[in-house]
DNA sequence: CAAAAATAGTACGAAATCGTACTTGAAAAG
DNA sequence: CTTTTCAAGTACGATTTCGTACTATTTTTG
């Protein structure tokens, strides 16, 4: 019964889901009015990647449409914590790049973030989650993987 | 600095969205037209879990708002794969209840999920996910528990 | 070099999800 | 027993997300 085999990739994505579906109730709360996740996770890719990106190149990294990160990009542009820029490479193409008050969202966000982190820490320590993110990773790889190679 | 000691935390839920992001397109690419990974989960729920379930036992389960749930269960009703019944012990509530059609549907995008699995076992053996699961488990429990207590 | 194919981004409409407010029935308070 | 408070579900409007189709630009092909 090949169902047996699979039952514990689903019961890992579906794991994987409900943390998902808590972490960001968990964030969002913590956001100013009108900001999202999606805000939230472009600014802080900016932030992590060093780099302008470009919108295609977000909406890989997050796995979402084109044009939902053209409507995410919109609502933070519109809050002015991105700028967009001409790329000079492609003439087609469009260089995000974070601005001073688009750091300052992610600082206090991150500020407003803590207290939860360090009472989570107390019941599940880093330590803990240190052992479990290599393989996380290397299972969230292979799936990556997979994505681009089957239909 | 209190944000290294968070930085772990903070990739874990990044990594849980991603797969969850994945696994969804994954899922919802191999239902018929108009259904969605959160019809499935529904159903599936049904059947793991048990047979009937009210709407509200629904909504929490997957950490939805409650008219999110009444949003999808119209649909599978539309569909024929649930009936709603009175709540003999409720007037309020309703039972939600599995119909021979939703578990056709049901078996119907496991088979069809199955060959994206077998190719997934190749590459992260299901060993390593058993190894992985159980502290996965338990940070999903910890942080579930953290929900209901923080703010 | 010119034509064709591919790529980056957007406009638009459809759907899923959510928050608020409301209706109905149950539980608690007096 | 009546009143008040609370809980289950839904109607409604707003926002997010997505798929399709389109424009503009780049790359490929002949």
């Amino acid at each position: 019964m090949p169902d047996d085999n699979h039952a514990p990739y689903y019961t890992l994505f579906l794991e994987a889901g409900i943390i998902n579906q808590i972490g960001s109730a968990f964030l969002e709360a913590r956001l100013p009015k009108g900001l999202l996740v999606s805000h939230f996770g472009v600014v802080s890719h900016l932030i992590r990647v060093r780099d302008a990106a470009t919108p295609l190149e977000l909406a890989k990294a997050f796995q979402v449409a084109k044009t939902t990160m053209t409507h995410t990009l919109g609502g933070l542009e519109k809050h002015g914590f991105i700028q967009f820029r001409p790329n000079p490479k492609d003439g087609r193409s469009k260089q995000v790049c974070l601005t001073a008050a688009g750091r300052q969202f992610h600082d206090e966000a991150v500020a407003k973030l803590s207290p939860v982190f360090a009472e989570l820490s107390q019941r599940f320590s880093p330590e803990r989650v240190r052992v479990l993110l290599p393989e996380l990773s290397n299972f969230r790889a292979e799936v990556d993987h997979l994505r681009d190679e089957v239909d």
